[in-house]
DNA sequence: TAAAGATTGTTATATAATTAACATAGTTAT
DNA sequence: ATAACTATGTTAATTATATAACAATCTTTA
């Protein structure tokens, strides 16, 4: 974390990929790469890849590139993956089942460790060994155990109602993946939002415009 | 789709969020905005409002602002919603699922017409009343019906197998909730990524660095 | 161990995206 | 009907992002 002054959202969405591409390489025992082949893998210049990777610090060796598994690790740490964020799942339906279900949280710097929701069907149900709670005991889990992050896999509609209680909590940072605009609402939060339905519509434009 | 030279990535993109607000407004039974309302409520600047609308030609009217109804409507053209694009999806599990049934396809420009997957339990289950078919039923499906889109909801390790049988039967555009790059295989694809492990490293990374 | 080759880190250049400025044209009020 | 406003469309300026260039330096090989 040596040089970081501050580092723009392009270069910081563009981190995962590269962990995940270097994690590959790893698996495949490949334990050295230059810019000019990860670049050519990745489908980028290799220009970007050597600016992105030094606004972190000098990784490569001239001469020789960049030790894959070195890298990995530090890019890995750049992104905070070691961490333990205790997340709650707000929504047991079929998104949020998906995605507590889908997800390695571990290897992601997370930890679910509750899930929420409030209709009674959903109540009790067991999602990878987590037991779906009755929303109404949203406050008491959040007062006695230490919550970072809330995933938001409800309806807009029910959203404000929610999210106001999960502000009161203390609660300041979201995944998001209805199309209530939280930070409008409150603006010292911090929100990953997962719009689905846009990524669709951008398809849609895409295929009539073919480009 | 007046003076549609070409639009920048940047802009197609913003398009949905457009969409979104102006159908808000729409539903509230507000008929004007100006660019600098509308880019309050957005949180984006005026500027970037009117030019993004110029894009695709003059719809606002000196002096008054816009039509919202007028609008929404010229932005769900452009976006093509008004299209019935056949899409299978590929992958009837939690995700496959949510995505299936959480979505309203058919105010997004698509119609779901089948779902394959090659786990015996899965097959034959019903989704949204769609019947779950066995994934060697594929290649018939294809070819008796026609098929604009595919849905990816498949590990990894499964896509190229599947990705190729699609190709060879013509389908050129993907919907790709896996991490296999499907352009670097096959570059005359259309194809829009949803990286839900990236956007929770994002997340991650910006607890850490809290901005 | 020295010379040739490779590849980084970094600075300079080019391109893209965003914001600002403003003349033009329609609206509203009197 | 006219004057005072309002707000667009568009061009200009600024800022951000991506690419290119290259000197510095490590590696490899003979």
């Amino acid at each position: 974390m040596s040089k970081s002054n501050r580092i723009s959202m392009s270069v910081i969405r563009r981190l995962p990929r590269y962990y995940r591409f270097l994690s590959e390489l790893n698996e495949q025992n490949i334990d050295r790469i230059s810019s000019t082949k990860l670049a050519q893998i990745m489908n980028v210049t290799a220009s970007q890849v050597r600016q992105d990777l030094n606004c972190f610090g000098g990784f490569g060796q001239q001469g020789y590139g960049y030790s894959v598994s070195q890298l990995k690790d530090e890019i890995k740490n750049i992104l905070g993956l070691n961490n333990d964020y205790k997340a709650i799942l707000i929504g047991a339906g079929n998104l949020g089942k998906a995605v507590a279900m889908h997800m390695n949280f571990d290897t992601l710097g997370f930890e679910l460790t509750a899930c929420f929701d409030n209709n009674e069907r959903k109540i009790g149900q067991q999602i990878n060994n987590i037991t779906v709670r009755d929303e109404a005991e949203l406050e008491d889990f959040c007062s006695q155990n230490h919550v970072d992050t809330a995933f938001l896999c409800i309806p807009r509609v029910c959203v404000e109602n929610v999210l106001d209680k999960l502000y009161s909590l203390g609660i300041r940072n979201y995944w998001n993946f209805s199309h209530y605009d939280i930070n409008a609402r409150y603006n010292d939060t911090l929100v990953e939002n997962v719009h689905l339905s846009d990524n669709l519509m951008t398809l849609c434009y895409r295929m009539n415009n073919n480009n």
